[in-house]
DNA sequence: GCGATGCTTCGGCCATCATCAAACTATGAA
DNA sequence: TTCATAGTTTGATGATGGCCGAAGCATCGC
């Protein structure tokens, strides 16, 4: 009677709305403290000491000491998938929690997922790998092609370090936003870092929003062209 | 400070366990009546129905009235997607329901995601028309090619209708037993439905695993093979 | 009309769990 | 050592919400 997974115990650990506020915070991929996530939470130390527990021996945080604070992250890629997905869902179905502001603009254009770049520049950026035939669609995990991988080594990029991660290296992630594809994995924090490096863009740190300058928008756009004249 | 869509009143909908029973039993891609579902879920009927109100309201599951019958179903894709989402969660972080028995192993083999096929025949299914061209993987939603449309006509896939209908007609889904992709959106259902006419197989009326006959499965395997001569 | 079936609503009971204050532990700094 | 900061545990409170029985609608068949 009883087949499959049971996804019960997840969906209420996601279920609480003060759990939730702080998944979404450590959705921003930095690691944040217990203080810190109760502000985020909107609840005194002691309440969020208890969720946070909780989401830590239910998988979903980890949980790292570091002298007298202990920081909280995502546990896996895969939680962090499955929260991308409920954010879409959420958003399809209405559960928006702000009206469409001047920070949800921000958010569609660019934005950290996890740790990767997503929203309307994480599409193209995966747009123009796949039209410049750097990576090829493979279901859900795309491949790096060997020309491919030499372009992305011209770019900074260390694919044996990635390769002994136990992460994919690739992965499609689906958009909330948009709901279209772009790239997550250890090649899309890497290039995530770039961009960050590069000061193309930085970080906004109240939130997940990723602010590019003109010119840092430019290069980008540059690095990463779109090719139209690959044969579809 | 708050961005993004909401999650909490999703994932807290669906992390009822009766609820959850409730959208477990839905992912059969059957619509069920109220009695049934109460009886999945182990409640009675009025405490059932107020969950299906719920679910209603919440935009998971849509209600169609049939004479004195009312029968509840999955309301779209994207709650399919995201139940499956999370049963790849759950059963990556250890929530099993039951332990790796016989249904488990058929259920692993073949069984119904929503409406579609999914397990390991299901991914076959997805590698086989990639390999022969017939679909070309592109991103969340996979291309049917010319020649694909030709051949898939030649199955008895009426194409046009499919087009006509608001659902995609192809779309990318994850496994949670395999972390593979197969697929889904009316393509999948409307193979799965050829799989089930043709007799190849049966469906498991109290669960939703498929279970193929050895000729069946035979003739599977021959309608959709893996070519391996095209090129990587 | 009548009864029967399928479902919804109402009322009340009960368990769970989120919440916080206060006490406690642990780490670091002076 | 002593104080301060970070976090956990405890205990008590309160509210939400699941649950069922009983009553109320609605639809079908006769």
């Amino acid at each position: 009677m009883k087949d499959g997974p049971n996804i019960a115990p997840i969906a209420a650990l996601i279920g609480d709305p003060a759990r939730a506020n702080i998944l979404t915070a450590l959705m921003s991929g930095k690691a944040l403290t217990a203080t810190e996530l109760a502000g985020e939470a909107g609840v005194t130390l002691p309440t969020a000491s208890t969720h946070l527990s909780k989401l830590v021996t239910g998988g979903l945080l980890t949980k790292r000491h570091q002298g007298r604070h202990k920081y909280f992250a995502i546990a896996t890629d895969q939680v962090a998938e499955t929260l991308e997905v409920l954010m879409g869902l959420a958003a399809g179905t209405g559960h928006l929690r702000t009206r469409t502001g001047p920070r949800d603009q921000a958010m569609k254009t660019a934005r950290v997922c996890y740790d990767h770049l997503a929203g309307d520049l994480g599409i193209h950026l995966y747009d123009s790998l796949i039209s410049r035939d750097v990576l090829r669609d493979h279901a859900e995990f795309p491949e790096i092609t060997t020309t491919g991988g030499d372009q992305l080594a011209r770019l900074g990029i260390d694919l044996e370090a990635l390769t002994k991660a136990k992460r994919p290296i690739c992965r499609a992630c689906l958009d909330w936003s948009e709901r279209r594809t772009h790239l997550a994995g250890g090649l899309g924090k890497a290039i995530l870092d770039i961009v960050l490096k590069s000061n193309w863009a930085k970080r906004d740190p109240d939130s997940r929003v990723i602010r590019f300058s003109d010119a840092g928008k430019a290069a980008f756009l540059t690095a990463f062209p779109i090719e139209r004249n690959s044969s579809a």
